[in-house]
Parts: structure tokens; C-alpha cells; sequence
DNA sequence: CGAATATGCGTACGATGGTACATACTTGGG
DNA sequence: CCCAAGTATGTACCATCGTACGCATATTCG
């Protein structure tokens, strides 16, 4: 009896990898089994075969997404000290070093809206969310970090809109400086 | 000869509001000439009429939505005259009386996503981005009206994904006197 | 070495999409 | 009243889609 090992055990990932390529460049709505099999490069029937319907290949795809996306921006935000720390890893995520890229923005959009409709991606947004308020409370007010969460999201957005004009770093460090000191003045009676 | 007085005068409006309804309930990806005209209670023949092709429509709808949301949210802020109301107008357009439903920030957000690969609907998207940045530069610097507006769409975007829990007015309340005070003691290098 | 079983693939079908276009209907001037 | 021209519609074509399914290939065990 044969053990189930894969031919090629390269191809289901291969194939994630090229949905999220197709759905980054031109849209959830052109991820089709035959658009995504050709970007990766492999027949109709290997896709079909690995995903038995479209939702679960999309669902699996941005899946990986979260898990590729998630380490990256936890580390240097877990790894801040002071608030001081914490206002430059949040400037470095929106728009510096550790930003996602245009296409992870998109990306990510992409996964928004698709969560509108899909229940389960619209629990992988919310597991993302949630991970980033955690990490934001070890040093914030609830309210402060529900704050830098939006405004973060929202400076993502405006990159992905105005793909030309870089963010200028000052207004975004202040803005982050405002809402971070604004939980240290409210601590008391939020806590 | 005739004039090209069109039979029934409200068809075309009544096309473009069952254009965004649809977008509003199903996406764009599901916006077609037949969806659209099923909606709209009229025959798929007379939506290839008045639009000779698909994004034609779309982006027509698009436009309507824009010419529709922007007075309802500018008029608030365009009155406020102290810092104080300014926040106050603020939280009533992300959280209050002001506030868009969730239907509008879907629909929203179904044309930033279409933006992305429609030139025409991204312009329409900086248009009122700039025309709101336009407002709040009455009041706040150029970069706290930025931060202000990115915050503002995040919240939105947080709402349409936790359909539920409503946001904590105190807490709107709270980030925006942030950002608005750090835009009077950043005003003199800002300036 | 078969034979059984998992892996991988090609084709076909029914549904739905945008669009083209021939046809009808409505209107107002002659 | 009737015809020209704009308005409105029904149908049909071709492409593409998700999915089903039968067949080919590879692998491992007895």
C-alpha cells in the first residue's frame, strides 16, 4: 500500500504562493483555478486536486498570508521597552523598515474585503487584529491601543491609495507620540 | 424630427442606485449588466444602453456615491469652530449621528478596493480624501488633519469587520484631542 | 514483480459573464 | 398622418468559470 507521499511535495505551497501573487496583482476576483494554475505553472486539474473548491484554495491562501505577515510585525513591537520604543517600531511599520510592502498592502485589502463575505477569512482578520492589541496592551491603554491599531491600518490604506507620495515620517512618529502619551495621561482612570 | 427626450426620464438614476446596491450587498465582483437590471427592475437591454460597458457603470455609480456622501459629511465639520467642536464633529462622523452605516463603509471600501486597478475611481477616491484634508486644514496642521482622516478611515474599516461591538465613544473621543492638541503645540515648527 | 492505492492530469459540461446587434417602440416635425 | 431618428429591448455569440470525472502515472507492500 502506498504511504500518501506527494510526488511533489513542493506544489501545494507553490500553488499558495501564486494565488497570492494573482490576488496581489489583479484582484480576488481574478483568482480562478486556471489563472492561478497557470502563475504557478501547473495544470487545471493540480489545483482542483489539492483544493477541492475555490473558497478553501482563497481561504488556505490568505492563511499563509497571516502566518507569513504576523512574525514579522510582532517582533519589533514585542521587543520595545519604552514608549519611546514603542512610538518608533509603530513609525517603522507604517512606513519604514519593517513596512509591509505595496503589495502585502494590497494584499491585505484584498483579504478585507473578502472577509466581508466570507465568514472564515473574516475570523483570520479578526485572530490578526486581536494578536496586534495584545502585543499594543503590554504598553498601552486598551483605548490607546485600539487607536494606533485604526491609525496604523488607516496610513496603510493612504499608501496603497497615493502610491507615489511616501508618508513623511515626522507627522506619522508625532501622531503615534500623541496617541501614545494621551494612554499615559488617561491611565488612571482607565485602569 | 425628435428631440432625444428619453421615454422614461428616471431610468438611469434608478440603474446607478441598484448599481450600488448591489455592491453594497454582494461586492463588485458580483456587479453585472444582469444582476444590476434584475435590481433595478428593468430589462439587462436597458443597462447596456445607458452604459456602453460595465466600468462605465460602475465607475458612474461610484461617482454618485461620492456626490452623495461628501456634503452630509463635510457640512459638520465645516462648522465647527473651536478646536473642542471640531472633535466633537469627529467622533459623530466615525462613531455618531454623523456616521456612515455599515452599507456605506462597505460600499466604500468596495470602491477603494476597485480603485486599486481603476484609475478613474482612484481619483475619485483622492478627490474626497483632499476635499476632507481640504476641511480639517482649516483647523489642524497638514499633518494632524493626515493623521485625523487616516484614523477616521480605520475606524471605519474596524466597524465593517466587527459588524457588533460598537466603538467606545469616550475612547474616539480621547485619540482625536490627541492628535487635535498635538497639532497646536506642533504648529510653531510646523508653521 | 504485480497489485493496490494515492497522486496527478485532461477533457467536458452546464452556468454565467460582457458585448454585439437586429428589431421594436416612441416621439415630434413635416 | 406618417416617417425619420432617438429610445428601448430581446436574443445570440463567444469566452470563461467552477466542478465532475475518468484515465494515466508513480509508489510501496506483499
Amino acid at each position: 500500500m502506498r504511504k500518501g507521499k506527494p510526488n511533489d511535495p513542493e506544489r501545494r505551497t507553490r500553488i499558495l504562493r501564486a494565488a497570492l501573487e494573482v490576488i496581489a496583482m489583479e484582484g480576488v476576483h481574478a483568482a480562478s483555478y486556471r489563472r492561478i494554475a497557470a502563475q504557478a505553472g501547473v495544470p487545471l486539474g493540480s489545483t482542483t486536486y489539492y483544493f477541492s473548491d475555490l473558497e478553501t484554495l482563497i481561504v488556505s491562501a490568505f492563511k499563509t498570508l497571516r502566518d507569513g505577515l504576523e512574525p514579522r510585525y510582532a517582533a519589533p513591537l514585542r521587543d520595545a521597552r519604552t514608549d519611546g520604543d514603542v512610538v518608533d517600531a509603530l513609525v517603522a511599520a507604517t512606513c519604514g523598515a519593517t513596512a509591509p510592502t505595496l503589495d502585502d498592502i494590497r494584499l491585505y485589502e484584498e483579504m478585507h474585503r473578502y472577509g466581508a463575505r466570507s465568514p472564515q477569512v473574516a475570523g483570520l482578520l479578526r485572530d490578526f487584529q486581536e494578536a496586534s492589541l495584545v502585543i499594543l496592551r503590554r504598553s498601552l491603554s486598551d483605548g490607546a491601543a485600539r487607536a494606533v491599531d485604526a491609525l496604523m491600518w488607516g496610513w496603510w490604506s493612504y499608501r496603497a491609495l497615493n502610491e507615489h507620495d511616501r508618508l513623511d515620517t515626522g507627522m506619522v512618529h508625532d501622531a503615534y507620540r500623541a496617541l501614545v502619551t494621551m494612554a499615559a495621561t488617561e491611565l488612571v482612570p482607565q485602569k
